[in-house]
RNA sequence: GGUUCCAUAGCUCAACUGGAUAGAGCAACUGCCUUCUAAGCAGUAGGUUCCAGGUUCGAGUCCUGGUGGAAUCACCA
């Protein structure tokens, strides 16, 4: 909890009940930052409380502010402006509260909560390579598991590998059919990219026996049913389900060329799981689900067999759950996922990182794992996130409009190398050194850029303009904690510490108040992203952070200074809005340098 | 067509969940490097929050109806 937050609360809490005999609870109001044109930092808003206070606005707020002058330590000024209250803290309440934060080695951390959240995300198609699209989910599930793991619950994030189905077929017959035997290593192609080449190439051939087909005389639709490829693909599933060997070697194969790539790419991006699924052992599962369903009432079974649930109480539709030949459709494979993996960790929350495309079958989902009996069914979550757009649009892969995951990461890394040769920063750093360099900052800025927006919000991604590395940045950020190690090791050097004796540091400066004021929110800030699932809140808040600390940076040097606690102070607040911004990045997964 | 989501400065995004005169960055313009890193700081300019009603002390935020856009409505995943 915000550590003056709390004790104003609890000041207020105590005004009212002595001034107007009101029981009001700390849980039931929040404290509105002060807006900056008046004096103050916390704002209390007096309106919802006229009935109980039984005064104008006005009367209200002089009331409470003048009561609080008068018993709170830590209040030390008060006005009141229409029905608002602001209210300033006292200046030696800021500096304990700097001393505090100074201090403490885990600030911003939560007592364990025993709640065990799981965190899916990423879940790619092995059929081909990872996209913009994969890096907003991935950034975005792995940011959140973070969140959720620094609120204190026990987080295990895991990743649903897509690696079979039609489309898997596809990309086999191609490459069975044109691939004359290449190889990730004779052609020197990454395996993932391979892959994808012969998905493509399927699509083209595809289109030509269809259009062929047309030419000779058939309907478009039944063209795309009669195509030849597309029953030799189909024709393949089957195999592959029956364990077919050579179909399940080939397929072993190629699979393994695409973890390789896939590995590579996930490497780079800095992401790991601690469990992973892959849809080639879940895809039977669920189909014993069903049958318990059927016999409790859930589903009904129609004529042809197939199963059914009937959701148009819940304003959803009917939705078919399994086919009538007994074969699995998607509902029914995560249906069964969904239990094992409760099984597997016992989950209070479970949360699906999937796009926004996807609500309607999440809705479905859910309901029907409630309708199940299933206890944990009101801790299932959709993290539905919108789109990333284009300029010209949105990706498609077969018209080759996608943003490629490894190539956009290598952009980021050169525009960095660019950036820092052109500004003359990488004298004094050895190859690897710089090396580093670049990829903390190219990925940085491509995560920072990532998750700085609402993830419920599409988002519009424009590579003609790359990514800046100035302004509402990652670099800018990273940039600001290079500033302050910078000044750590001069204090090193000069043998300052940061023990400042908090009564010697005297008044403080506006910039230093505005500091510590917005160190002391980034408690909440977590508490509010875990709640929100959004990475965004923590982005936001430590873009806040940095250009705070910039303007104080400005305005107050450090080292020109004759009280020595007051220069241990000043080292003191800018350690911890260091170690703050180091930890809120490592929440977003991003790494701080400390020279740049 | 049904359902769901979205619309805020030229552009990309905020707005603490109903609070004060709607804020940042980019782009444009003006200043600041012999003192701790100028990837920075300070400032100027930029708005009928898509439109019309409603709810109340108060609406970008909630409700209704429009307009425009997106997703979804498969025995695909």
């Amino acid at each position: 909890m915000n550590l003056i937050d709390k004790q104003l609360k609890e000041e207020i809490v105590k005004a009212f009940k002595a001034l107007f005999d009101f029981e009001l609870n700390t849980a039931d109001f929040d404290l509105q930052p002060t807006r900056k044109e008046f004096e103050g930092t916390h704002t209390l808003v007096v309106f919802p409380y006229l009935r109980h206070t039984k005064k104008g606005p006005e009367q209200s707020g002089e009331a409470i502010g003048e009561y609080l002058v008068g018993n709170a330590a830590i209040v030390s000024a008060f006005n009141v402006v229409k029905g608002f209250l602001n209210l300033s803290i006292a200046e030696t309440a800021w500096i304990d509260i700097a001393k505090t934060i100074s201090m403490a080695d885990t600030f911003g951390n939560f007592e364990a909560t025993g709640e065990k959240v799981m965190v899916e995300f990423s879940s790619p198609n092995t059929n081909k390579p990872l996209h913009l699209g994969h890096l907003r989910n991935n950034f975005l599930g792995d940011s959140v598991a973070k969140i959720l793991a620094a609120r204190g619950h026990e987080v295990m994030k895991v990743n649903l590998v897509n690696d079979r189905g039609i489309h898997i077929c596809k990309s086999m017959l191609a490459y069975e059919k044109f691939g004359q035997g290449e190889t990730p290593e004779t052609t020197g192609i990454k395996g993932d990219k391979l892959i994808g080449n012969y998905y493509v190439r399927f699509d083209q051939e595809y289109k030509k026996e269809i259009e062929g087909l047309i030419h000779q005389g058939s309907d478009p639709e039944e063209a795309k049913k009669k195509a030849p490829l597309m029953l030799e693909a189909q024709e393949m599933l089957k195999k592959w389900e029956q364990g077919d060997e050579a179909t399940v070697a080939l397929w072993k194969k190629m699979n393994g060329w695409v973890f390789d790539g896939f590995d590579i790419s996930y490497q780079t991006m800095g992401i790991s799981f601690d469990k992973i699924y892959y849809e080639s052992d879940t895809y039977l599962l669920g189909k014993d689900i069903i049958q318990e369903g059927l016999e409790n009432g859930v589903f009904f079974k129609k004529e042809d067999n197939s199963v059914w649930v009937d959701l148009t109480a819940d304003k959803l539709d009917e939705k078919l759950v399994l086919r009538g030949d007994g074969t699995s459709v998607y509902m029914t494979q995560d249906i069964g996922t969904c239990d094992l993996k409760h099984k597997d960790f016992a989950f209070n929350k479970s949360v699906y990182v999937v796009g926004n495309e996807q609500d309607y079958h999440f809705k479905v989902l859910f309901t029907i794992m409630e309708k199940l009996g299933r206890g944990y069914a009101d801790g299932l979550f959709h993290l539905s996130y919108g789109m990333v757009d284009l300029p010209s649009g949105k990706m498609k892969s077969r018209e080759g409009t996608v943003v490629d995951a490894d190539d956009l990461m290598q952009e980021m890394f050169d525009t960095a190398q660019k950036q820092t040769e052109e500004l003359g920063k990488i004298e004094g750093l050895t190859e690897n050194e710089a090396e580093e360099l670049f990829r903390t900052l190219g990925l940085g800025a491509l995560k920072y850029f990532l998750l700085k927006v609402d993830p419920k919000k599409r988002m519009l991604f424009n590579p003609q303009e790359s990514i800046e590395f100035q302004g509402n940045t990652g670099p800018f950020i990273q940039y600001t904690h290079a500033r302050i190690s910078a000044i750590l090791r001069r204090a090193d050097s000069l043998e300052i510490d940061q023990d400042f004796d908090a009564t010697k540091v005297g008044s403080l400066h506006p910039r230093a108040l505005d500091l510590i004021h917005k160190l002391t929110e980034y408690p909440k800030v977590i508490d509010n992203a875990a709640k929100d699932y959004s990475p965004a809140l923590v982005a936001q808040y430590v873009y806040e952070l940095a250009k705070t600390y910039n303007g104080f940076y400005q305005e107050v040097p450090i080292f020109n200074e004759d009280e020595t606690d007051v220069v241990k102070f000043r080292i003191a607040i800018s350690a911890s809005v260091a170690k703050v911004i180091r930890s809120a990045m490592g929440l977003l997964g991003i790494g701080v340098p400390e020279r740049m």
